[in-house]
DNA sequence: GCGGTATAGTTGTCGCGTCAACCAATGCGG
DNA sequence: CCGCATTGGTTGACGCGACAACTATACCGC
């Protein structure tokens, strides 16, 4: 199936840091998604769409763009939309300017269920995450996840390597 | 909901670490299913699973340390373990010594199938990951995330913290 | 301004994972 | 030994996400 001819593998050190790797995207998304769905009662796909909606501007977005932002195919963001807007968080209708376009909106009750989960979700990842690192860890690492990004987001979706320093 | 009295925010280099975080742990593991699922028909799991088997003692595993080292739940596992036996890679049978026990072992297919994936799976991690990280830039990662899984795996579920040099 | 193509979203179907209910075997207190 | 709780696994129902098919609007050449 593809093989290379000469078959590498991942020495001691490499292979250490993968199973770290792994268990970390296997453990920290299901943490997260616990803590919102028990106190926001929010899956974190949801937390994030209503995020990104209430920092863009009029907090409202293209359904293509919002897509964009929180990593999602167009569909499955149809699809949560459609809960999320028959829950009264955010409202969808067409665009003036192009008749193809969807826009969504924030509601009023939106807004205030992003201001009432944000604290909780930014101490989960600040006491997971962040809490026991000093500013050359937090360097060193951002640095590696950079260069990741680097193979595994080639076109650069997220906007995120751009502005790098 | 059960907020801090003081709710405490991301700084700046944090949230840029935090962005990253998230578009890696988005990415990669979507990245390695589609390698595997193109390449070997396995889904990621899938292979996760006849990876632990190929390595244990008689190519055996109780179905509770199975899903332990492959993180997953003892009904998720239990479906995929009958998909992967009517596939003809693994089969079941009752332990010996405890009626309650199912042990699943590798057949002769099942290892032909890892043999022929694990290549071209390495190749995968190493190319997105590791091949442009040196040596300083991994025993940092390495290091933050043992930090982090202090935290996100607290009872150690998968052993990986216990034999820290 | 009319056909053809590209773009933006939605809808339906299917597969996987979670949760709860269930079954079977063990161990243990009397 | 005999209830009865505990442990190990399996099964079924439901929900979310991926993929494909479909609809509708806009753009483009002529």
């Amino acid at each position: 199936m593809d093989d290379d001819a000469s078959p590498r593998w991942l020495d001691d050190e490499q292979m250490r840091s993968w199973l770290r790797l792994q268990a970390v995207i296997g453990l920290l998304p299901a943490l997260l998604d616990q803590q919102l769905r028990h106190d926001a009662d929010l899956t974190h796909f949801e937390y994030l769409t209503l995020a990104m909606l209430s920092q863009a501007d009029d907090r409202s977005l293209r359904m293509s763009d919002l897509a964009r932002r929180t990593n999602a195919t167009l569909p499955r963001l149809s699809h949560v939309a459609r809960r999320l807007e028959d829950r009264g968080f955010l409202r969808r209708g067409p665009a003036p300017d192009d008749g193809r376009v969807t826009v969504a909106t924030l509601t009023e009750a939106g807004w205030h269920k992003v201001v009432a989960s944000a604290p909780g979700h930014a101490r989960t990842v600040l006491e997971n995450v962040y809490d026991d690192l000093d500013r050359d860890d937090l360097h060193a690492f951002t640095r590696v996840l950079d260069t990741v990004l680097a193979h595994v987001d080639p076109h650069d979706s997220f906007g995120l390597r751009t502005g790098r320093p």
